[in-house]
DNA sequence: GCCCAGGGAATCG
DNA sequence: CGATTCCATGGG
C-alpha cells in the first residue's frame, strides 16, 4: 500500500475508490457527509475524517499506526479492485453498471456491528436506520474522541426491551437483544462463520431471530467479507428479472457481492435519471 | 398462505 | 396538505 504523509494526514491515490459511493451506499450507517467529498464516521472504535481531492484520498489527523492497523483493513486497500472489475466487466450489463458505481469498495466492518446493524435495517429506510444506530451508540456505546463507539454485545445482552425504548427501533428491539445474547455467550462465534463457506455461514447466522436470508447475506458480505454473498432486496430482484433471469454469469459468482453493489446502484441511478 | 408488528421516509393525489 | 406505500422477518 503506497501512501504519503503530510502533516498529520495520510494520503493515498483514489484509484477505484469513490468516497460517496463507498460510504453512502447502504453498507455502513455511521458515516456522515459533512461537506463536498468530506465524510466523518466511527469504525472499530476510532473516529475518522476522510476526504477526497484531485484524485487523492486524505485520512485526516491519522497516525501511521492507525492507518496500518485499522484503516488499510477497513477500506480493504490491499485488494486490487481494478482486477476484479476487469473480470466482472466481461458481462455487458455489469460493465455498464460499473461505469456508474465502480468506485464502491466493500468495507471490512466489525462482524457483530454488522449483524446488529442489518437486523435494524430490515423493513426500514436508510435515514431511519442511521437514526436508530446513532441512538444505540449514544445510549450504550463507549464515549470516545469524536463520538460514541458501537456498543459491545456484552453491553446489550442484559438489556430489556424497555431499556431499548429510546432507540425507537420498534419490533426490532427484541432481535437486537437476542443477537447480543448469542454473541455474548458464544452461541455465535465469529471465527466459525469467518472460516465457513457461504451456505454454512448463512445457516449459522440465520439461527438468530430477525436474521433471514437478506440480512444474513448483507452481514456476510459487509461484516464477514464473503464476496460471494449476494443479498437480494427488492431492487436486486428487479435487476435479476430484467437482466439475469437465469442467474449471474458463472464467472461473476465468486465476486457476486461486488457485482450486486454495482447493479444495485446502477438500477437506482437509472431510476433517478428517468425522472 | 395471510396478516400484522412500529416507524419514518418517499411518493402520490 | 393528508393518504398511501414501502420495507424483511417471525409469529399467530
Amino acid at each position: 500500500m503506497n501512501y504519503e504523509i503530510s502533516k498529520k494526514n495520510i494520503i493515498i491515490d483514489a484509484k477505484d475508490f469513490d468516497l460517496e459511493q463507498t460510504l453512502d451506499c447502504g453498507q455502513a450507517f455511521r458515516w456522515e457527509k459533512v461537506g463536498n467529498n468530506v465524510f466523518e464516521g466511527i469504525a472499530k472504535g476510532r473516529f475518522l475524517r476522510i476526504s477526497s481531492k484531485d484524485g487523492k484520498i486524505i485520512f485526516h489527523n491519522t497516525s501511521l499506526q492507525d492507518f496500518e492497523q485499522i484503516w488499510i483493513e477497513y477500506f480493504d486497500l490491499d485488494t486490487d479492485y481494478c482486477a476484479i472489475k476487469q473480470k466482472l466487466c466481461a458481462d455487458k450489463t455489469l460493465s455498464v453498471a460499473c461505469d456508474y458505481a465502480g468506485g464502491i469498495r466493500i468495507l471490512r466492518q466489525d462482524a457483530w456491528e454488522t449483524v446488529c446493524s442489518f437486523i435494524i435495517s430490515q423493513n426500514n429506510n436508510i435515514p431511519r436506520i442511521k437514526g436508530i444506530i446513532a441512538r444505540l451508540c449514544e445510549n450504550f456505546g463507549q464515549k470516545i474522541d469524536g463520538g460514541y463507539a458501537f456498543p459491545t454485545a456484552q453491553a446489550l445482552c442484559d438489556k430489556s426491551i424497555e431499556d431499548l425504548a429510546p432507540l425507537r427501533a420498534g419490533f426490532r428491539a427484541k432481535y437486537i437483544i437476542d443477537t447480543a445474547q448469542k454473541f455474548a455467550d458464544n452461541q455465535i462465534v465469529c471465527d466459525e462463520i469467518l472460516s465457513s463457506e457461504l451456505e454454512l455461514a448463512r445457516n449459522i447466522l440465520m439461527k438468530i431471530k430477525g436474521v433471514g436470508p437478506k440480512v444474513a447475506d448483507c452481514a456476510l458480505l459487509f461484516g464477514f467479507y464473503k464476496l460471494d454473498a449476494f443479498p437480494k432486496d427488492v431492487w436486486i430482484k428487479r435487476v435479476m428479472e430484467k437482466y439475469y433471469p437465469d442467474g449471474l454469469p458463472e464467472f461473476a459468482v465468486e465476486y457476486g457481492g461486488i457485482a450486486q453493489q454495482y447493479l444495485f446502484h446502477y438500477e437506482r441511478m437509472v431510476g433517478k435519471d428517468e425522472k
